[in-house]
DNA sequence: TATTAAACGAGACGGTACGTCGCGTCTTGGT
DNA sequence: ACCAAGACGCGACGTACCGTCTCGTTTAATA
């Protein structure tokens, strides 16, 4: 049988991380508490700094455990539909309730917290970005690409809109605001003779 | 003479603003607190309340106010040397020391701060984006660009990728980078036949 | 007219002792906590770490001030009835209900805390000394006590028995045991010729 | 053989107790926790709690345990001489370094701990009186005393003085205090004819 | 010139939460 | 079977700031 100890501790870290995206969606991120969650919890804090050694940090793996370990990348051979896909998928996650404003007060504590940054970065962005230029290598490679596309460049520009609409002009994130994205990714800015 | 007691009061914000931004740079915008301020540019709490009403509000005013309005956009008739231009010029400011980080922690606290993510884009994203757009329709008028070529996603575009470098990946911002994104919007992504 | 800020500081002051003192009999000095008298004061707990350095101070100045600044020494010419008088006040407010606790406890914080021992002297048992041995002196120079007499001792010996059963045998204190330790005392040990 | 498993309990309660001595004296006995006994020891916490039901009653254990029994009364024939020498001995141990300290502390503890006050008189202070009574006993039974003479009370007079200096005004105890006290309960305070 | 009203420094105040400590209980794994 | 190790719920610690609220004290504009 499985560890008592272990499942009994997994039990608690569940239930901690639970209360902290429902504490959070109420009162929001800037009023959260670790002594609220531990409270609702019926936890002691103890038992929260045990684990996480900030605010930051426990709702960084509140916030990111559920979704992880993410979506596999679709490869259908059409570079364009796949990445429509897979972007709008992201949209629909991060851009609408309930994840929108947990996520954008995810990003806005890495701003103030170099760990929660970094611990962002290695669990969710970079493996996202890898799929998606991996992705876009194998179209290049089958020529659906221009030879010499710059392939990290493509990724920043696939995501750096929609989180420039999110987390500066703060704007909702539609399907039709990604089309246009692709549209003038694929057709460039000069004039075509 | 006219303005005496608007001077002192003028001087008094200046101080408080001016004090904000040394803490800031010396703990961090995190652990910058209002009291602090108070005792370091000797003033009383309520000197600061009457003027702002947060941290982040004072913050904002401390960051933006020295930067403002910004520079004029330049139009040389050569768009693109004109937004490679620009765009090295707001990545010398804010992506460089000093303000990398005010700016940074800036975006963070609009995450968590409607007023000062409302400011910040009312003083500082939409000016400067309009006078993009702007220059941008000029191009376009005067065919320099694609005759159907969606100018507020280039804006988006351009900026985009900056601010995912800036706040998400954490990475330096160089001239290098602008120019890569410059490449490859011009480009585009299709293999031209 | 008096100070306004004072007599509003003077209010929370005495409010907190009264507090004080209550919860002290309802659960004890040892489960008395500042958290909890500030909480049932309805006072903010640096309200009260502002004006003591300690519990124990806290509950030093709680006991001390409405007994101060103690009784008159009685001198109606005869050294016996008078010492009886003032001892037997003494045994009376301290030895019952409600102080004997109290006091009980604040001599016991007094061995673990160097502060409370030194302010314990210097306002209550040194004063109440200086008095007896005063009192004595001028009954040794009228003759009613031996020339040679000891008057510090004999002050030790009246005051150490009483501590020794309030402190140590804990057994209650009454008049008939003042009047044996008089009756010793006056006599003393040896057999007369 | 018998005892391997009592020797290692006795080793292990020896160990305890020692490490208490060793942390009271190191940080004074308001700072001393089980904790750290635990911890210093090598011992774990339930090890403890199963000896002893609190903090105080392990102190006390620890404090009293090297002084037990305690020193054979002397019997000379000279009463004032037996009892100068037995107090002299209880001074030079209780109000000395390193005991000094560590009793003033377990004496303040036992005006805070019902259980620690009782344990303190069965095992200690009763002991030791019922021995100084029983010797001035026979001291008056053999006409060294006067006839009336109250015992109890001259035992309460030889030890409260000592008490009130040890605890109340913490001056030093010396053995000229102990003649002192002892001159004037021999002595008397009325003159004589 | 004297009066009055506002802004000011100083900081007390009721709160909330911090991160730490130790309590006494309970569980686990090793010996 | 007993033990060390230490997790756990709990409660209090003493600290830091919050935003509000007097206090007297300048300071300036008005009467």
């Amino acid at each position: 049988m499985s560890s008592d100890r272990l499942t009994r501790s997994a039990d608690r870290t569940q239930a901690i991380m639970r209360t902290t995206l429902e504490l959070a969606e109420e009162v929001g991120y800037a009023k959260l508490s670790i002594e609220a969650v531990a409270a609702r919890t019926g936890v002691g804090k103890h038992t929260i700094y045990r684990r996480w050694p900030s605010k930051g940090a426990l709702f960084l793996d509140a916030v990111l455990t559920p979704s992880e370990p993410g979506l596999d990348y679709p490869d259908t051979g059409d570079i364009v539909a796949d990445l429509r896909r897979q972007i709008c998928a992201a949209v629909d996650l991060l851009g609408r309730p309930p994840l929108r404003h947990l996520y954008q007060a995810l990003v806005g504590e890495a701003q103030h917290n170099p760990d929660v940054a970094a611990a962002l970065n290695e669990r969710f962005i970079r493996p996202q970005a890898e799929r998606t230029v991996a992705r876009l290598r194998r179209a290049r490679d089958q020529g659906q690409l221009a030879p010499g596309f710059d392939l990290e460049i493509a990724m920043d520009i696939l995501s750096g809109p929609l989180y420039f609409r999110l987390l500066i002009t703060q704007e909702p994130l539609t399907h039709e605001y990604v089309e246009r994205v692709l549209d003038v990714l694929l057709a460039g800015m000069r004039p075509r003779p």
